[in-house]
DNA sequence: GTATCGTATGTTATATCATAACAAGTCAAG
DNA sequence: CTTGACTTGTTATGATATAACATACGATAC
């Protein structure tokens, strides 16, 4: 999975999340319904975060409906499920790359070429939780948003191109 | 200044952050015209994450101009110059809570009362920065947004109140 | 099997958030 | 008192998101 910034064999990690996926709705007695499913396998694909509206555009194109609350409930259903995850700063979704275990997200997020890694940082979170309790705050979910440059566009800087 | 969910003297400290606001203009060369001052100034008074047209809305009243980049461009010059920060969130914007001081902002969004809170956690930015450099990732600028619950909001759910 | 009820899907319509592009006004430097 | 950079204001449109309603589906009880 793309725990980095790093190549990988995107259908091993697509097939695992989606069979993943199956047994958490299984678990949670919710439907994995078609178009879900199919939203879960476009962005997955994808390997990057879309836009709702880039979704729906995908799901018209498999015969889906083509309405945007078609994409947003299966996005919602998804994020819910803490299959997805909801980016912020890019109104924007993207596939969990650690699904099924418990966690909020932190991202990586490159202000040059636009990918974005999902990295696990669980120490960051306990830290967040600790530093928000002292002022008296119960966290129930955090999102990290790092903006930045990624290896490859550190790369590109160095050897003088300009961005 | 607001760095938990206490009560604190409003007014003290919006006169700090305008006389703050006007020297940081000056050592920068830039102008804190009456749109951007007047556009601080209700960001401080309200003293919440407000969204732009809410800022506008307070803008047309105090007679400018009545069109949305009004009040998104003043936004934007705060931002950049670190006097507001945008939670992306909630697609908000809120007066900073230690302007002057260059940092990433942590956030904390009460779900039920929609209160917010910056708080100072300079060890968890760089607790960020050295986990995105293990992936390679050279980060610029950091956001955290924890969602949870304000003290105020904990007390009324142990209490029995319904949320 | 079929009636029932909760859930899911699809639609129309609209709300909300944000920016591009251009014209007119302001202000300081020369 | 003109020039040039910047600021303000406008019109127009683009992008993101949800409310509300109608129809279809699926599991369960009978």
């Amino acid at each position: 999975m793309t725990n980095a910034f790093q190549p990988h064999n995107h259908s091993q990690c697509s097939a695992h999340a989606l069979t993943q996926a199956a047994s958490l709705c299984a678990k949670q007695g919710v439907r994995l319904t078609p178009v879900r499913q199919r939203t879960l396998e476009i962005l997955l694909e994808e390997h990057r975060a879309m836009g709702a509206y880039e979704v729906l555009d995908r799901l018209i194109g498999d015969g889906f409906g083509k309405q945007p609350p078609v994409a947003y409930r299966a996005l919602e259903f998804l994020v819910d499920l803490g299959l997805v995850h909801r980016i912020n700063r890019l109104n924007a979704f993207a596939a969990c790359a650690h699904a099924g275990e418990t966690h909020s997200p932190t991202f990586l997020i490159c202000q040059t070429c636009h990918s974005i890694a999902e990295i696990p940082a669980p120490r960051l979170q306990e830290a967040i939780t600790a530093t928000a309790t002292e002022s008296g705050f119960c966290v129930e979910f955090a999102s990290v948003e790092a903006i930045g440059l990624c290896p490859k566009c550190q790369h590109k800087n160095e050897s003088g191109t300009t961005v």
